[in-house]
DNA sequence: AAGTGGTCTAGACCACTTT
DNA sequence: AAGTGGTCTAGACCACTTT
C-alpha cells in the first residue's frame, strides 16, 4: 500500500495543493505568461474533484499570481510592476510643479452646499458655510482617485469657474487673493469598501490611501479640506526628513 | 407557478446571498455582536446548497463583516475602528521625540555583513561594505513592522552596542561625530506576501506600507539604509505641505 | 450528544474562448 | 465543436464548541 501525503497530512486539501502550485510558480517551473496545467488535469493529478483544485487556485488569484480566464485557461502572472505613475503632495509647492504638463481628466460625481464633517483635528470651521465638490481623477483612462473637496463658500463662489474645471490646490495657490498659513495632510492606509471598490475598479478589500488635507487661512478658519481616496497601487511619497 | 427572484436573475446565486446579507447588516437588522441564521437555515431559507451560502458567507468574511467560527455560529462584527497609535515619522526630529518614552520592544530576525540592494535612487554606497540587521518592532506584544537596517560598516562597529540594543534613527542622530546631511523617506502601499502576513499576523493580500529610508552624510554617501514594512493599520503619516 | 461551521466528492450544467 | 474556467447540487464526513 502507498502512502497518501496529501491525504496523510491534516491540513485541508486545498491548503496543501495551493501551497504546491505556489511552490512551482516561485521555482520558476511555471514561468509568466505560460499556463498552469487545466483544473481537470490539476484534479487528476491530485486525485481530488475539480472544486478542490479550483479552491487552491483561487488562493493563488487573490494573491495575484495567476489570473485564470474562463474558456482560455490560468495564466501565471508577472510579479506586480513596482511603477507607480502617481505621486501624493509632500509640499504645497511640488504640487503646482506636478501639475504643470498632466493634468487629470475629471469627472463630477455630487455638487452643492455642505457642512464640513465634524471630526476635524484642525482649524475652525468657516461660518459662511461651505461648498461641496466630490469627482474622480483619471489619467489615461484609470481612475485613480476619488476626491471630496470642501471650500469657503465666499471663495468658492467668487473663483467657481475655475474651481469647476481645474484642480482646486493650484487654483487656491495660484490667486494671489488667496492666503494660505498653515496646511496639513494625513495619510492612512485603509481597504475598499463596496462603493470605493465600484468607482476606483478594485475589489472589496483592496489597498487604498485615505488623505485628508486641510488648508486654513491667517485667522485659523479652514479655507479648504480635502478627503481623497486613492487606489493603493497608485501612491507614491517621497519626504525629506530635514526638511 | 410563483417566480423566482433569486434564479430568474442572470447573477450567480452566491452573489445575490451575498449581497442580501450584507444589505441585512448594513440596516441594522442583524447588530454587531449578534448571530447570523446557521448556514444550514440560510440554506433552507433561499433553497440553495449549504456550499452556497458558505461561499456567499466567505465574502463577507473577507471584507471583515462576520467572523464565522466553528462549533459557534457566525456573528456580525463592529465596524473596524479608527483608532490608529502608530506614527510614522516625516521629519528626523520629530522620531527622537516620539520615542522618547514609548520605546518599541525589538525581536532580531537576521543579522550579518551584506552589501546594498542595487535599486536605490538617491546617494552612493560606502566603500567599506554594510552591516544588516533585520528585526521586528512590537508594541504590547503586537508585532507591527518589520525592518532590514543597513548601516555602514565603520559606523555599524563603532556603535554596535547601542545600535543593537536601540531603534537605530534616534542613535544616529544623538550620536555627535556622525553627520546627517541628507535624508529622505518613501512610502509605497503594497500587499502581504506569505512570508510578511506570517510575521506581522496578517492575511496574504492585506495592505502594508513598503517605506525606504536613506540617510547620506556630507559627501553624498549612504550611511543608514532602511526598508520597513508596516502593518498597514498602524500607518498614520501626518504631513505639513509648506514646510 | 447536539449543534455549529469547514472541507470534500462526483457529477451536472453554464459562460466564455478558441479552433 | 471542443476546450477552458465558474457555479451549483446533495450529500458525506470532519473539527470544534456548547449543552
Amino acid at each position: 500500500m502507498k502512502g497518501d501525503p496529501l491525504r496523510d497530512s491534516r491540513a485541508p486539501l486545498y491548503l496543501q495543493i495551493s501551497g504546491i502550485l505556489r511552490e512551482k510558480i516561485a521555482r520558476g517551473i511555471w514561468k509568466p505568461g505560460e499556463f498552469l496545467p487545466t483544473v481537470a488535469a490539476l484534479a487528476e493529478e491530485y486525485q481530488v474533484a475539480r472544486i478542490t483544485v479550483r479552491q487552491a487556485v483561487k488562493l493563488l488569484q487573490e494573491e495575484g499570481l495567476v489570473a485564470p480566464r474562463r474558456g482560455h485557461g490560468t495564466t501565471v502572472l508577472t510579479p506586480p510592476e513596482k511603477a507607480r505613475p502617481l505621486n501624493v503632495v509632500t509640499r504645497l509647492a511640488d504640487l503646482v510643479d506636478s501639475y504643470r504638463d498632466d493634468k487629470p481628466e475629471l469627472v463630477p460625481l455630487e455638487d452643492g452646499e455642505r457642512s464640513l464633517p465634524g471630526d476635524l483635528h484642525f482649524g475652525t470651521p468657516f461660518d459662511e458655510g461651505y461648498h461641496m465638490i466630490r469627482r474622480m481623477h483619471a489619467r489615461d483612462g484609470q481612475i485613480y482617485c476619488i476626491i471630496s473637496i470642501y471650500l469657503a463658500l465666499p471663495i468658492f463662489l467668487k473663483h467657481e469657474t475655475r474651481l469647476r474645471a481645474e484642480l482646486a490646490l493650484p487654483v487656491l495657490f495660484d490667486e494671489p487673493d488667496i492666503d494660505i498659513a498653515k496646511a496639513r495632510q494625513t495619510l492612512q492606509i485603509g481597504r475598499a469598501g463596496i462603493e470605493i471598490a465600484n468607482l476606483l475598479d478594485l475589489k472589496i478589500g483592496d489597498p487604498v490611501a485615505d488623505v485628508r488635507r486641510i488648508l486654513c487661512d491667517g485667522s485659523g478658519s479652514i479655507i479648504y479640506m480635502a478627503d481623497v481616496i486613492y487606489r493603493g497601487d497608485y501612491v507614491h511619497l517621497d519626504m525629506d526628513l530635514l526638511a
